[in-house]
DNA sequence: AATTCATACAACCGCTCGGAC
DNA sequence: TGTCCGAGCGGTTGTATGAAT
């Protein structure tokens, strides 16, 4: 576009002021040490400037750009003039149709993320990508096209269908090839328990379906609950991104960065990302061909999960939601169902999810990983000290004798009632989002009922509230709730090596202390003043933890 | 020719994260 | 351990451009 980089004598907007000073007006008080900080478009001569200055320091440190350069732009402003236009490896010119495949099919898998997305297709920046993705929508939404071509859905459909015979995958036969543990240590088996879990609970039906039909599936009742929120993913991700950091975008598990079932709240609508991207991020992250990661991707997620909102209640059209949302909405409408305003596909499938018997689905989780194997026992065996001294925190707990038959029945119930209590629902489904979430997820505080709802295992009330999420503070409290399975915890220590830092012994210092009994009066005043939903989830986590070998 | 609208894209903004201190 | 700061991401806004009326 011709508004950047013209020359120095500025061409003068159509409004008839020099945009110089319009910038300047608009600098909005960000002085940086050369005067006021320029916004707006670049000049080429800025650009020379900022050429100059990044071949001779390099990347990096973009806020000693003006104070060495002159260039009175701030820092980020620099970065993303660089990043987006000054490059030397940007491919200019229009979006070709190969990358325009590539787009679809990503955003199909992973949603907006665009920094990953870019990282997929060389030449090209986020932001292109994004402005790209965002028009293409409108102009799809405006003709009552679906977003994603048939064939890419097809395609994905396909490897969804294949990947259901990749069980070993989930199993904690994570050994593929292309699957390079990443500093010398396979990935946790309790990551894998989790996503067979997942595999199952996604019915072929569900796997048939849209991708984003299937949005409301809160990843941390899916998956994230097996997981850790702060994997060291950046460690992983390093092996294949040179970039320094793609936030968000590269974790491992990003959808665990970000709160999930906010307990206070009753859950965060926007934790959609994770299911999906948990896996696909570690795929990526973990140099995985796509190609064939789609298999293991697909075992144990379903794309599509990135489209967030969906618990939203709104009774807007679908249309009128956010871009993201068209992923869902719009597909679900198009190919989906005959009826587009009608979400009861969907949610005869999301039933089928929740009335399907879980209890099976948590036979596989006991096995023990096959490197976490003496921590395991290690833990498990303080929780079985623990359980001979926290009869407390059982009383608390009555749940935690309840048989698999009655947790069965109760769940059954507790389905019933949250599928009855979806005619209320200004959005179905968004409340199908909220029923799934309070039985695999704890994402609220007043939802006792939940902790006894998972169906397939004795539910350990210590267990749950076992383990101090010490590991990241930002979201210790739905840490607790989501990640209370020792084994877990060691998961996410498996990958902790690669974690660079101090914290990382500290936690797991702390960690193992608490699992040893350090916070045993902590875990049941937590219980005491209302954790007990904490637990109200985690029906396979328990069992996984129920499962494993006494020692 | 003027106006309106849609499109494309650059740039900004708010937020989060991780590292340094 | 807490705070600060740099870096990066995703969403949003602003604006030039072209087509349609």
């Amino acid at each position: 576009m011709s508004m950047t980089s013209e020359s120095d004598e500025r061409i003068i907007p159509n409004n008839g002021v020099d945009s110089t000073s319009v910038d300047d007006a608009n600098s909005g008080g960000n002085v940086g040490p050369n005067g006021p900080l320029k916004k707006g478009p670049w000049t080429s001569a800025e650009d020379k400037i900022l050429i100059e200055y990044v071949t001779k320091h390099g990347e990096g440190n973009w806020n000693a750009v003006q104070k060495h350069s002159g260039l009175a732009r701030c820092g980020k402003s620099c970065r993303l003039r660089w990043a987006n236009h000054l490059r030397p490896d940007l491919k200019k010119g229009a979006i070709t149709s190969e990358e325009e495949n590539r787009i679809i099919e990503l955003h199909y898998k992973i949603g907006n993320k665009w920094a990953r997305m870019a990282a997929e297709l060389p030449g090209r920046t986020d932001n292109e990508i994004k402005n790209y993705w965002n028009t293409r929508i409108k102009r799809l939404q405006r003709a009552g096209l679906p977003v994603y071509p048939p064939h890419i859905c097809s395609k994905q459909s396909s490897e969804n269908q294949q990947s259901e015979n990749m069980n070993t995958l989930s199993s904690g036969n994570v050994h593929h090839p292309n699957f390079v543990p990443v500093n010398s240590f396979d990935i946790p088996a309790v990551e894998f328990k989790c996503l067979k879990l997942n595999q199952q609970l996604y019915s072929p039906e569900l796997l048939n379906m849209p991708p984003n039909s299937l949005l409301d599936i809160p990843e941390s009742g899916l998956l994230a609950e097996g997981l850790h929120p702060s994997y060291p993913n950046k460690s992983l991700l390093s092996t294949v991104q040179p970039s320094k950091r793609l936030r968000g975008s590269n974790p491992l598990f990003p959808s665990l960065n970000a709160p999930i079932g906010n307990p206070v709240t009753g859950g965060n609508l926007y934790q959609g990302d994770g299911s999906m991207q948990i896996a696909q991020s570690f795929i990526f992250s973990s140099g995985y061909d796509l190609s064939t990661s789609d298999h293991l991707l697909s075992s144990s997620l379903l794309p599509g999960s990135h489209a967030v909102l969906n618990g939203n209640p709104s009774s807007e059209p679908a249309w009128a939601m956010k871009l993201e949302l068209p992923s869902l909405q719009t597909q679900m409408g198009t190919w989906g169902s005959p009826s587009p305003s009608s979400p009861l596909p969907f949610f005869e499938s999301v039933d089928n999810l929740i009335q399907s018997p879980l209890t099976e689905h948590m036979q596989p989780c006991n096995l023990p990983s096959p490197n976490s194997g003496l921590l395991d026992a290690v833990l498990y065996e303080s929780e079985t000290m623990k359980n001979s001294n926290n009869n407390r925190c059982q009383q608390i707990s009555s749940s935690s004798n309840m048989t698999v038959d009655t947790i069965d029945k109760a769940t059954h119930d507790l389905c019933q009632t949250e599928w009855e209590a979806y005619d209320d629902q200004i959005s179905p489904l968004g409340h199908s989002c909220s029923s799934i979430h309070s039985v695999s997820t704890p994402n609220s505080l007043d939802e006792p009922h939940s902790a006894e709802s998972v169906p397939g295992c004795k539910v350990k009330e210590e267990s749950r509230n076992l383990v101090p999420m010490q590991y990241n503070d930002k979201v210790e409290t739905t840490n607790e709730a989501l990640f209370p399975r020792p084994d877990f915890l060691l998961g996410s220590y498996c990958f902790s090596p690669m974690k660079h830092g101090t914290n990382d012994h500290s936690h797991r210092k702390d960690a193992i202390g608490t699992l040893l009994g350090d916070d045993l009066s902590r875990d049941c005043k937590q219980t005491d003043t209302g954790s007990t939903s904490s637990g109200q989830v985690h029906g396979h986590d328990s069992c996984a933890w129920n499962a494993m070998p006494t020692i």
